[in-house]
DNA sequence: CGATGTCAAGGAATC
DNA sequence: GATTCCTTGACATCG
């Protein structure tokens, strides 16, 4: 089992993810991959071996007004093949996960057609590094628009007719939160073989009760067949009672007022109370191996936690 | 230097 | 139809 984090290290002070800077100021691949070199020493030091890429890891990658940011993966090829030598030295698992912009399912055939474009670049990055196939590309079903079924439809239906080929390769598909659960997710991977993530704290807040989340997680673990470990994602939530200032509708004042607590948001650390019995049932019930993205607010600092606690256990091999 | 505003983008809920 | 939240770090500007 690898244990991994998304994006930025927190356990280090100085290490930056990728060029941020303004498009005015011309930031380019080349600079996030001399960041990403200083990002995989420090998974070397820490033994931490599998890591999210951020999703303007090309900065204006596919703007539709910046052309002059479109050549990036060219510009850069050297530098990414260098990096993923790096990256196969120490055994490193890497991912993408674009951002919530980035749609697949979308009516607006603009945005469709931009996403795709997106998803092929983050495709092609880790096919020029050299990436095994475990390298995915995760994303979400996308928008309801009023028509779940519609929505679910169109997903497959951009996914089998439009996604190409290099992208297909890549491109898995996750639970969200809100609107599309396991049941959904599971649908769409027998019309288009998309292999699935397993968000634990997503199945959380959908729960509809249908599957508990070892035989959501077992069924989507299946998926993957024998194209590479399945990973997970994994999350503990941050349980807080919020007060928010809502305006009196009487008086025009503000007033303090309860709120629900908000479920998906994520707690600093993995709960491995939670964890551990989890992944063992996991293992009892369908016997997969498969990988841990931690999507704690303390990322890389949860990460060793999670090891640490693993190791406790006793019945884990950590990679 | 510290505080504050801003960043390319969509979707959904709310009013 | 317009506004705000979601959620996030860090760049960029201002005092």
């Amino acid at each position: 089992m690898r244990l991994g984090f998304a994006v930025k290290v927190l356990g280090k002070e100085g290490i930056k993810s990728s060029d941020a800077r303004r498009w005015q100021n011309s930031p380019h691949l080349k600079f996030s991959i001399e960041y990403a070199h200083i990002v995989f020493d420090y998974l070397e030091a820490t033994g931490i071996t599998m890591y999210r890429l951020p999703s303007d890891f090309a900065p204006y990658l596919t703007h539709p007004d910046l052309p002059q940011f479109h050549n990036q993966l060219e510009e850069a090829h050297d530098e990414l093949v260098e990096l993923g030598k790096h990256a196969q030295k120490l055994n490193l698992r890497l991912s993408f996960h674009p951002s919530q912009y980035i749609l697949l399912n979308s009516p607006n055939e603009k945005l469709t057609e931009g996403s795709i474009r997106e998803f092929v670049a983050a495709s092609t990055m880790l096919d020029i590094m050299g990436c095994g196939s475990e390298a995915v590309v995760v994303t979400h079903v996308g928008g309801v628009y009023g028509d779940r079924d519609g929505s679910i439809a169109r997903f497959i239906k951009h996914y089998n007719e439009r996604l190409p080929e290099v992208a297909k390769k890549r491109l898995v598909l996750e639970n969200d939160d809100k609107s599309y659960g396991v049941a959904d997710t599971l649908r769409i991977h027998k019309s288009t073989g998309v292999r699935l993530i397993f968000d634990h704290q997503h199945h959380s807040c959908i729960n509809n009760g249908e599957m508990t989340h070892e035989e959501a997680c077992c069924a989507s673990l299946k998926t993957w067949g024998t194209n590479g470990r399945p990973k997970i994602h994994f999350s503990s939530p941050r349980i807080e009672n919020r007060t928010i200032m809502r305006r009196d509708k009487e008086t025009g004042k503000r007033k303090a007022s309860e709120c629900a607590p908000l479920m998906s948001q994520h707690a600093d650390m993995v709960d491995s109370d939670v964890f551990v019995p989890f992944a063992r049932s996991v293992r009892e019930l369908c016997g997969i191996e498969f990988d841990v993205m931690c999507e704690a607010k303390s990322k890389d600092l949860a990460v060793l936690q999670l090891r640490e606690d693993l190791q406790k256990a006793g019945d884990f091999v950590v990679e």
